[in-house]
DNA sequence: TCAGACATGACACCTAAGGTGTCATATGGC
DNA sequence: GCCATATGACACCTTAGGTGTCATGTCTGA
């Protein structure tokens, strides 16, 4: 890679950067209505998001999820009581705090999100073929410095600094 | 670059561009909540995105906002009216749409976008420096090709397909 | 060992982003 | 000139997601 490999040079950053959000905004939009319209009859996108997140990743507790996601511990606790609700999730014993439950999917939720995810694994399969590794690699380097540029802004009961 | 610039197979596409898809909610929620805490005192996130656009674009029609960033006419025209209640946005009439007004920014428009946006350009300028021109432009790219994808998911007065 | 800081769950309430439905009017193409 | 369509305006709604607070439980460190 000749010139175009270079380092950006702090001043042409933010302009390239905001490229990237002009992108994000509409997409995280669009992909939230596509998810509701998939969730008409079924999952809403909060629940979706945390059955999704436990299938990755296994059992996790609420202020695991909240966190791993940027979502507040209430707002992920109402949608685990939700998925409870609907017999997708169920919470188990968690060895290493007592207080605080594992959630993991029940077969009914590993089911549920299984469906979801292979739909939208159908449509994703359609982008038009011309993606390189290294183009998806860079895209998750470029997201992830971004998110942690952001990564100061708390919420839920995050602690203000208690100085 | 040897291997990794291989094109991605329709196999592997789908988890791949899901941890995008990953990064793009918490990014998208942060931002979203980084933009509120600065419109505490001024801007609300609607209106600074239609003042980014007419910044960026110059004037452009209601539903032309809409369209580019994937919101229904009517909420933009809510933001925009907002924007005009308190003079950063005025409306001049459309040479080639007479019923359509043309939005543009006033100088009082210019000057709050113009603050908000250097705030922005301050805190972006802080990512680590180790971004290269090939990876925004990868990242751009990605993303342009996701937000493709979903483009046939309509909003707003958008016809559903009329047989 | 026990006090205080911190984490969790539960519940109530709130904000606002963003959509939908619909009307009247104005266009613009055929 | 007529009909589909785009626009603006207005009313209403949904729901993602946050905040505040309490009681209880857990952890840490002096």
């Amino acid at each position: 890679m000749p010139e175009t490999d270079r380092l950006l040079l702090p001043e042409e950053l933010p302009d390239r950067l905001m490229e990237v959000f002009n992108l994000v905004g509409p997409l995280y939009r669009r992909v939230q209505r596509k998810i509701e319209q998939d969730a008409a009859r079924g999952v809403p996108v909060g629940v979706r998001a945390v059955l999704d997140l436990l299938r990755e990743h296994g059992p996790m507790t609420v202020p695991q999820l909240g966190r791993s996601q940027a979502l507040s511990r209430q707002f992920v606790q109402r949608m685990v009581n939700e998925a409870a609700a609907r017999g997708l999730v169920e919470s188990t014993p968690n060895p290493a705090h007592q207080r605080s439950l594992l959630i993991g999917l029940t077969p009914a939720g590993r089911d549920a999100i299984g469906a979801v995810v292979e739909r939208e694994h159908a449509l994703l399969r359609q982008t038009d073929g011309s993606l390189t590794d290294a183009d998806v690699t860079a895209c998750v380097r470029v997201l992830s410095q971004l998110l942690d540029l952001f990564k100061d802004v708390d919420l839920g009961n995050a602690k203000p600094p208690q100085v």
